[in-house]
RNA sequence: GGAGGGAUGGCAGAGCGGCCGAAUGCGAGGCUCUUGAAAAGCCUUGGGAGUGCGAGCUCCCCGUGGGUUCAAAUCCCACUCCCUCCGCCA
């Protein structure tokens, strides 16, 4: 969330800021009245609590003396206002709630340089490399889809009867693919990314810090007898892996990467991209996150993007970075890239990573801080992520790509350590 | 799942219901002594919030949330987590 200083001392300018982002005057001046209430209550409830701890002590003091009759004196008035007391601080928690709940639905501020935009039309495409129409032949106008069904690789009708529409289901060369594809991703990231391996359900504060809960809730998949939320990201459980912490700033930035599986409920986009491969609810994907100080955010970001770009390079892809408006930002971003890859047999730009800065947004709800090496106060971290590959996306441009005129799909020679010594998938791989 | 034990500051570890935000030790930082270092001695050393121009003042935090009380780290209840043992199990 955002620091509720700034609604004190910079609302308006805090206003203008989050109207980039499409929220209305009235939430923001909302929340800062809801601070002025809080604030009001708290020092009004400090200074009862101030006099009832006194006046306790003189109840003390008093018995010691034997003076029984005083002793009982103060300990009525004590009572008094320790009544008043419970009064007060009622009202407030009360209070403090709303506006903790107020907090946690108003977005991050969007950085400066994010361009404006009110929808994901006002993306703008910052390049695009690799692309050329006129290199595909009709060989590669076929969807994944039917490349899979002609393969048997990819077997949509059995998922679907197992768990539904939209949970694919790999098999034979397939399901190796989107393996490879992981560990393709891990691999390069190595080199100064430290993997995880973290619990794919997380409690609700974990949900709440990346900043998906409380406003998503209904894009995520909940188990309510345990009270535990399915991942939607490796980006939930890596984020809240130092929750709490106060970390040294020598130890920053802190570079974490994670394979694991990303549940997604896709409530809000029923019906739209749906086909094969496009949008579905359970994908496997590679995470990378930086925990960082204000000054590492840019260079990181960089680094991530470059990192995110590199794996699609290497594997041959065109793609296209776009720099999002401040209308189509997530929730909790200040500024973020998307890499698209275009998938010729659908014919259309794939989004397979979003590379995004949260600014402090979420480590301040996560309550991840840094101890300056120079001393002074504390300092709450900034958070950076991006997916370094996410497979089912990426699977359908590979196979459209690499589609041979004899249906056979080629495998690019980075992923051919991962495939048992094989160079492409044909009919004899995918039984 | 069952039975026990535990949760206190960076760590270890005390803490009769009142003067405890918390002894003591270690660690860390500063100073003295020293050519330098070690040793020794002295001092400092948690986080958060409100308020004030400021020195400051006030409040909250002893796993979390409730309760009892004039007063709770200390008593009561619930929950969470950790440890030990039993059971079950990839």
């Amino acid at each position: 969330m955002i620091d509720v200083r700034r609604l004190r001392t910079d609302l308006e300018q805090t206003k203008a800021a989050l109207a980039r982002k499409r929220v209305p005057a009235d939430e923001v001046e909302r929340a800062a009245a809801l601070d002025a209430a809080a604030r009001r209550l708290a020092t009004q409830a400090d200074e009862l609590r101030a006099r009832v701890k006194s006046l306790s002590r003189q109840v003390g003091e008093a018995m010691k003396a034997g003076r029984p009759e005083q002793a009982e004196a103060l300990r009525a008035e004590s009572k008094q206002l320790g009544d008043d007391l419970a009064v007060v601080e009622r009202e407030a928690t009360g209070v403090d709630a709303t506006l903790r709940d107020a907090m946690l639905r108003l977005p991050n501020i969007p950085a400066d340089d994010a361009p404006d935009g009110a929808s994901e039309a006002g993306n703008v495409v910052l390049r695009t490399v690799g692309f050329d129409p006129a290199r595909y032949g009709p060989h590669n106008r076929v969807p994944h889809w039917d490349i899979g069904n002609e393969l048997r690789i990819l077997d949509l009708e059995r998922g679907a009867k197992i768990s539904g529409s939209m949970f694919p289901l790999f098999r034979g060369g397939g399901a190796t693919l989107a393996r490879a594809l992981c560990q393709l991703a891990l691999d390069r990231n190595s080199d100064a990314f430290t993997e995880v391996r973290p619990p794919s359900l997380v409690r609700t504060p974990v949900l709440e810090a990346v900043g998906q809960l409380p406003k998503f809730a209904d894009d995520a998949y909940h188990i309510e007898r345990d009270d535990l939320w399915a991942v939607p990201t490796a980006e939930v459980p890596l984020t809240s892996m130092r929750a709490g912490e106060v970390l040294a700033e020598d130890e920053l930035p802190l570079r974490l990467m994670a394979y694991t599986p990303c549940f997604r409920r896709e409530a809000g986009a029923a019906g739209r991209d749906t086909r094969g491969l496009l949008r579905v609810h359970e994908f496997d994907k590679v995470e990378i996150l930086s925990v960082c100080t204000r000054a590492q955010a840019p260079a990181m970001h960089e680094e991530i993007l470059n990192r995110a770009i590199g794996a699609i390079e290497a594997l041959g892809l065109p793609y296209r970075v776009l720099d999002i408006c401040t209308g189509d930002l997530g929730q909790s971003h200040a500024r973020s890239f998307d890499v698209e890859v275009y998938a010729p047999g659908c014919d259309m730009w794939l989004e397979v990573s979003s590379v995004s800065w949260f600014s402090d947004y979420q480590a301040r709800r996560a309550g991840i801080r840094y101890r300056p090496v120079g001393g002074g106060p504390n300092q709450i971290c900034d958070t950076l992520n991006g997916s370094a590959l996410a497979v089912p996306r990426v699977w359908a441009a590979l196979v459209e790509t690499y589609r041979q005129p004899d249906g056979s799909v080629a495998l690019p020679s980075c992923l051919h350590p991962y495939f048992r010594g094989a160079t492409s998938i044909a009919g004899s791989l995918a039984t």
